[in-house]
DNA sequence: CGCCTTTAGTTGTAGCGTAAATCATTCCGT
DNA sequence: ACGGAATGATTTACGCTACAACTAAAGGCG
């Protein structure tokens, strides 16, 4: 086992740190939008996602895109939040294997609702205690990981969460 | 709804390429252990936490706190590893409501045969991808970060994963 | 002491995510 | 135009995690 494939000690406490927060701040954003939405995080991240869309709709394989997740996921989820009111599913006229995914004025007035406390609890654990540099370094840093992670590149520069 | 509490362009990327990187990660790490080791990242973590201890023991309490993790998850996780044999509980003679978890032979024997691969990956999908100065970024954000998440900030300076 | 509270840990259950199987539709080579 | 491969999406089964309830031992204090 070449030895110059272990980590420095610097690498090793970095690693450990995101591998931390990658640990608690799921925890921290479930928990504050279960209790004031009844939602999970990432429940709201594709409600938000889909208020950012053309007409509030996306197919499936693009939303699953969007928000990072397996379409089989995805449909459990759409699944839920269809139940719910928030979403509508409808068949997609130019390729019938597709499907559409809609917010409905439910869903639009959920997601406003639900935003402000939201975007206090990541401003409160994580963005207030950044300055405008340390943003653009996080900004630099996860976009590097990004390109490893996600093979597709479908980063883009986002309008909104 | 004041405005300056909504977020800024450059913060609002930042921000969703983090949820990214939260989304991504976990699958990219327990994915790898999972098909070459049938360990979760988690479990495996908890295992080389083990193996940094003296003796290979810690009290689940301390365990828990050093893998972010609740008791009854790590209570759990315990348990499957225990029935696997990587790790034996121990009742504590100081204090009887306690339990030390330590780690078995076998238990160590799998750290070590997991690790080169398990780093590798790390490598691979992140720490290879930064330079010094990014490193430095990362662990100096990940801290900031984690002192809002983790009130009891047990963030330690690691003496390895 | 006796009582209450806190701390340590385990267990049961419900809910979410992953992986694999399935099904329908479309694409594509010949 | 046909048959196979690829794509879009859903469903099922199962494992892991969070949450709540519970047991047991220790600490604190009047």
């Amino acid at each position: 086992m070449d030895d110059s494939r272990w980590l420095t000690p610097e690498q090793l406490q970095a690693w450990i740190r995101l591998v931390s927060v990658i640990e608690l701040l799921p925890g921290t954003l479930d928990s504050q939008l279960q209790r004031d939405a009844e939602l999970t995080h990432f429940e709201y991240f594709t409600l938000a996602v889909l208020s950012e869309a053309p007409e509030r709709k996306l197919r499936m394989t693009a939303l699953s895109s969007a928000t990072n997740s397996s379409l089989a996921r995805l449909s459990h989820v759409i699944s839920r939040l269809e139940a719910r009111g928030f979403i509508a599913r409808t068949p997609c006229p130019e390729d019938r294997r597709a499907t559409n995914a809609s917010l409905t004025d439910e869903g639009w007035q959920k997601v406003m609702a639900t935003a402000p406390g939201h975007v206090a609890t990541v401003r409160d654990s994580v963005i207030d205690v950044l300055d405008a540099e340390d943003v653009a370094d996080l900004d630099r840093i996860m976009g590097s990981i990004l390109s490893r992670l996600d093979p597709t590149n479908r980063l883009r520069s986002w309008g909104d969460e």
